[in-house]
DNA sequence: CTGAATCCCTAACGATACTG
DNA sequence: CAGTATCGTTAGGGATTCAG
């Protein structure tokens, strides 16, 4: 398959992933799922209550997570990876891949401003 | 490389594909480059000078594209890809491949509704 | 032809308080 | 525990005009 600029199934990959904390909640949840909403609030730190249920709504809205409630007191709700958002780990990985190289490459840049 | 949500690079290579224009502009530039700007401007429906411009300049920062000035009248300018640049193509890859997927995956939820 | 400058609007994000 | 509701701020994007 060749990348075609005017098709551009690109953007609808980007819209998923797009959302200042969705990549870090995948990233949870596909190495751990399910994941109670206090665990991942535990583990993504600096992200409030509000995004937190926001993102995930969007996500859940995508397939891309399964949300699981519990009818307990007090309330559990569990998150989950669906099989369908699995096949974005390509991408994270891609990404991942890429982003470690990065790192590299702007210290490169700083010190030949020296 | 294994996925390790807190160091998240991931978010890295995100900031440099996040912006309406910038996939569309690279996937342009990286099936031909050099691409004047009234080139990429025809390219690329919808976009307004300003938008390109900012987006342009903004990827020429991260040094994934390179900008040449030609000091000629009328001005010439012309946008390449980078070897860095080049180095986002697998990304761009696998958001292609999954987003023509995705495409299919709706459709096939559309049906459900009926 | 390739921009820069200005103004405006909206969507995203964030802080805080409240609730079953 | 797992959310809503409300309010305010900010950044991204867009329309338009002017300029070398």
């Amino acid at each position: 398959m060749e990348l075609e600029p005017d098709l551009c199934s690109v953007s609808d990959a980007l819209e998923i992933l797009v959302g200042k904390w969705k990549p870090i909640i995948l990233l949870h949840l596909i190495k751990k799922s399910p994941l109670r909403f206090s665990e991942l609030k535990q583990r993504i730190p600096g992200i409030t209550q509000k995004m937190l249920t926001s993102q995930l709504r969007e996500l859940e809205e995508e397939d891309i997570i399964q949300r699981v409630v519990y009818p307990v007191v007090p309330p559990k709700v569990e998150y989950s990876i669906t099989e369908y958002g699995k096949s974005l780990e390509p991408i994270l990985n891609a990404m991942h891949e890429w982003g470690t190289k990065h790192t590299l490459h702007k210290k490169q840049k700083l010190k030949q401003e020296f």
